[in-house]
RNA sequence: GUGGUUGUAGCUCAGUUGGUUAGAGCGCCUGAUUGUGGUUCAGGAGGUCGUCGGUUCGAGACCGAUCUUCCACCCCA
């Protein structure tokens, strides 16, 4: 026997059954982002690496997936496909040579890469929509792939925050739709953040601070302090940074302590007022009820971010984020296109249905698959039945006929494991009389009907 | 990337200090029922024990490598 088939790490195949679903969540996200004026665009799985290179940061540029040059690249550059020297100065400097290519790591970047390239027949401020694979060289674990979707949004060319307001709209509609109810939008801004560093004496240090306060919650005030002096964070500014770790209350007295906090720096006030706009706009917008909450501990770790961030949690469900996003000032402007802001976010759709799934939350549906099938006999009633069956479906009415002239048993089992709802029996019987036999394979009962009145029952 | 964990029938899992022919439940196939599935009964098929190598008279079990799974860290959707 062969070698058993397999498939990389941290992949997956996606049966009917998950498909159904999976397009469940897709449909539902789609028809949210066009009803607010988004559409649709698609870019190819492979850029160019000197696109991808150099905007996740180091850590990204790691899980970067490489495409090996193709065709012989040896013959390209001689004999020696890698001197010496290069390969002494390690496998960084080695890679470009055999590989120029990558797999999409996201799809904001090649989104900025489009904007870009097409500039002069984009008319701003341009909003699309993006559902597409992506892929890390992550090690995988629970609701962590190497190949996942992301379905994102974004807008480029305005700074307004209702962008910012509609991203909340557009998270409550679509988890309100997929029946998701227990779930908080976090919201934060990154020029709190440096405000924070600012005022605690730390300015520069922004990434660092973002990192160790993340986890708060989940290591403790001590380990979170601790991490920051080795960071190299004086006394003076982890003394400093004491008071605000204790975020209680509302969001709005959450902010207004942060706001006394920050009187003195004037990035971090901007960064109040704009989260203090995007509150007002989402109440403009008549949705009182959002699950926002201000949380000047979210940070996130792409470094292109300047303004508000985002990100969502399902609560009493242990997996990260399902959702996240946030405002960068200059994205296209590694591209050459300087000044062009703009918002983005996006569902994760994996970790969205493993939650669902954890959670209990798919609906029953079966309008996807066959209604009836038709039991095949004999060859006469073979020919009888493509007829009726061709009636069915342009009736447009999902329907099928077993192909083989098997045994009954094996066609009744056949139906109820792919559990069509009906089957149809058209023997000599049937055929003399014009009415066919009709089987509920729910209650088990049947009843003979001509085809207009199986159609008008199957409708 | 660092540390750990897992792999036995299609699925979920047993398998004693290393010892003859590796088991169960569910599923699958056949028949009881030659035009009736989901219930019942009777019978049957299916495994190079993840892969490669080593130790041993003898390995599913011990050792090494590798792949895979899951977990913590890092980071992230």
């Amino acid at each position: 026997m062969s070698k058993k088939p397999s498939i990389p790490k941290g992949t997956r195949d996606f049966g009917p059954k998950q498909m159904v679903r999976r397009n469940y969540i897709f449909s539902n996200i789609k028809e949210t982002f066009q009803k607010f004026g988004y559409l649709p665009l698609e870019t190819p799985t492979m850029e160019n690496l000197s696109t991808l290179t150099g905007k996740y940061g180091d850590e990204g540029d790691q899980l970067l997936f490489k495409v090996l040059n193709s065709g012989d690249f040896l013959s390209k550059r001689g004999k020696t496909l890698v001197g010496e020297q290069e390969l002494e100065k390690g496998y960084k400097h080695v890679t470009p040579i055999i590989s120029e290519k990558g797999l999409r790591y996201d799809l904001t970047v090649p989104f900025a890469r489009y904007v870009v390239m097409n500039r002069n027949d984009i008319s701003f401020p341009f909003k699309r929509y993006q559902i597409q694979p992506v892929w890390r060289a992550d090690r995988p674990q629970r609701g962590r792939y190497r190949e996942f979707y992301q379905c994102d949004a974004d807008v480029v060319g305005t700074k307004s925050l209702i962008c910012e307001a509609e991203i909340v709209l557009m998270i409550t509609e679509v988890f309100g739709k997929l029946g998701i109810e227990d779930y908080s939008i976090k919201i934060n801004n990154r020029k709190i953040l440096s405000g924070i560093t600012e005022v605690i004496g730390a300015k520069g240090h922004e990434t660092d601070l973002c990192v160790a306060i993340d986890k708060l919650d989940k290591i403790g005030e001590d380990k979170v302090l601790e991490e920051l002096t080795e960071k190299g964070f004086s006394d003076e500014a982890i003394e400093n940074l004491r008071p605000i770790l204790h975020p209680s209350g509302s969001s709005k007295e959450r902010l207004a302590r942060m706001e006394e906090f920050l009187t003195s720096s004037e990035t971090g006030l901007k960064g109040i007022e704009e989260t203090r706009k995007v509150y007002d706009y989402v109440a403009g917008f008549g949705l009182e009820n959002a699950k926002l909450e201000f949380d000047m501990t979210l940070a996130r770790g792409l470094n292109y971010y300047t303004g508000a961030i985002f990100e969502v949690k399902v609560n009493n469900v242990s997996i990260g984020s399902v959702s996240g996003g946030g405002r960068y000032d200059d994205l296209t402007g590694v591209f050459g296109l300087p000044d062009v802001p703009g918002v983005g976010f996006s569902f994760g759709v994996d970790r969205i249905y493993d939650v669902m799934e954890e959670l209990e939350l798919f609906p029953e549906q079966h309008q996807d698959s066959t209604k009836v099938m038709i039991c095949n006999f004999d060859e006469e009633s073979e020919r009888y039945s493509l007829k009726v069956l061709s009636s069915l479906r342009q009736a447009n009415i999902n329907a099928e006929i077993y192909p083989d002239q098997a045994k009954m048993k094996k066609q009744m089992t056949f139906a109820n494991n792919k559990e069509i709802p009906f089957v149809l029996m058209v023997g000599s019987q049937e055929m003399a009389s014009g009415k066919l036999t009709l089987k509920d394979m729910k209650s088990g009962e049947q009843e003979g009907l001509s085809v207009e009145e199986l159609i008008e029952k199957l409708k």
